[in-house]
DNA sequence: GCAACCATTACCCAAGCGGGTGAAATAATG
DNA sequence: CATTATTTCACCCGCTTGGGTAATGGTTGC
């Protein structure tokens, strides 16, 4: 450690109002890493403080450095970014987390919102609206942007799917007949039938192909 | 134009060993080129001389730049990533692209190797690797991962479907039914599931619902 | 020219599927 | 406590779907 001269009042009131705001990225593309913090960087009152691509040390890195604001995506290796929100905002429900992401299905936008986030943005937003989407985060301003405002909207109008009927969905996108998605579930074919129709009727469709269809598209049910 | 002295024959060697590789990036992520370009020039011997985020500029942007390797995402604003590298390669056959992108089914790498791109990368490789990877694509020398290229085999081995196959499909994941997609395509129910039939047998799958399921995953069709 | 494939249509049949109706038990919500 | 939602199951009915078989005409390649 090196010693310092004291500081006066006034310099230490100076200094706050230029400490930067520290910013932690979590990403598993190197090169967008690099990229994002060398934009931050560039920006006056900004600072990356702590990167890391794996979901499941975001949080002993967010203990370590404290970053006031998080930009984190969503598919990690490891933990995915909704788990990682969730880790990082039971410890510290005050955290300020931006989810950052190529992908955005209604249900991804409702899902990093419901664990904590503070805005939902995507991957080619012009370098000054993140910027600004940091800085107003930090600030504790509203920042989701009307875009996905008005889809995380959309998505609450939707009827929500019952457990067993997202097991059933589940089971529906592997292709699974209504025999064999009783056996797996140890139900009969006609409670299946029965889970079907009210799927069927919240998802407005009229079939099961439609029913993975319209799934998958909202991002309700992955395929992995 | 400005005069120069006459340069010696051992000058043109040196100069020639020194000189760098210029590499283009396409990609409408504004984070993701400025860190990838960062990565570049932190390279010895590469250098970006030419960046755009918009498929339909990349042609226009070779022939201003003559860039020795292209560095070209898929999913882009305007024109795809393949129909980029066809344009390229098709006023420059001797073009030396490397798709560069975050999504990979198996058709995407079949579809990228396809219309010439000499290389298939996905966005979390290491940058070591991609360092290596323009190297060897300016050298000439075999630059497909041994993963894609398994994967470009796999696909390989899997049956074409015909024409007409892709146009029930293309239906069939709308969620239309048989007589829907006779109707739409002018075709009898009975000519409809004759073409279901083989498609089912070449994606080997039982029934509608995995078939789309099965289409999706192997990108052979895109839900958009 | 013949083999191979593709596109088209037809017919039959059994199984699967979706819609309608009804009902009972449990859990949660007000 | 009443109501609502969820989960479970049953029966019926008719349309859809998938598998088998078969035939015709066009195109492509050897």
């Amino acid at each position: 450690m090196t010693t310092r001269k004291p500081i006066s009042s006034v310099a230490v009131k100076k200094l706050k109002k230029i400490t930067p705001i520290k910013v932690m990225l979590v990403d598993d593309h190197p090169a967008f890493r690099k990229g994002m913090a060398a934009l931050i960087e560039s920006e006056p009152g900004l600072q990356v403080v702590a990167q890391t691509g794996d979901g499941s040390e975001a949080l002993a890195l967010y203990r370590q450095k404290k970053p006031d604001v998080v930009l984190m995506d969503l598919r990690l290796p490891g933990m995915g970014g909704v788990e990682a929100t969730l880790a990082i905002r039971k410890e510290f429900p005050e955290a300020r987390i931006i989810v950052l992401t190529t992908f955005d299905t209604d249900e991804d936008i409702y899902r990093a919102v419901q664990s904590g986030a503070k805005s939902f943005l995507l991957k080619d937003t012009p370098e000054d609206e993140l910027a600004a989407t940091i800085r107003a985060v930090h600030a504790g301003e509203p920042a989701l942007p009307e875009k996905m405002a008005k889809r995380l909207a959309d998505r609450q109008k939707r009827a929500t799917l019952s457990e067993r009927e997202m097991d059933v969905l589940q089971l529906l996108i592997k292709g699974r007949s209504n025999k064999e998605i009783g056996s797996s579930l140890f139900l009969s074919e006609d409670t299946v039938k029965a889970h079907l129709k009210t799927l069927f009727s919240k998802l407005k469709v009229q079939d099961r192909t439609e029913a993975a269809i319209s799934a998958i598209r909202q991002g309700i049910v992955h395929l992995e």
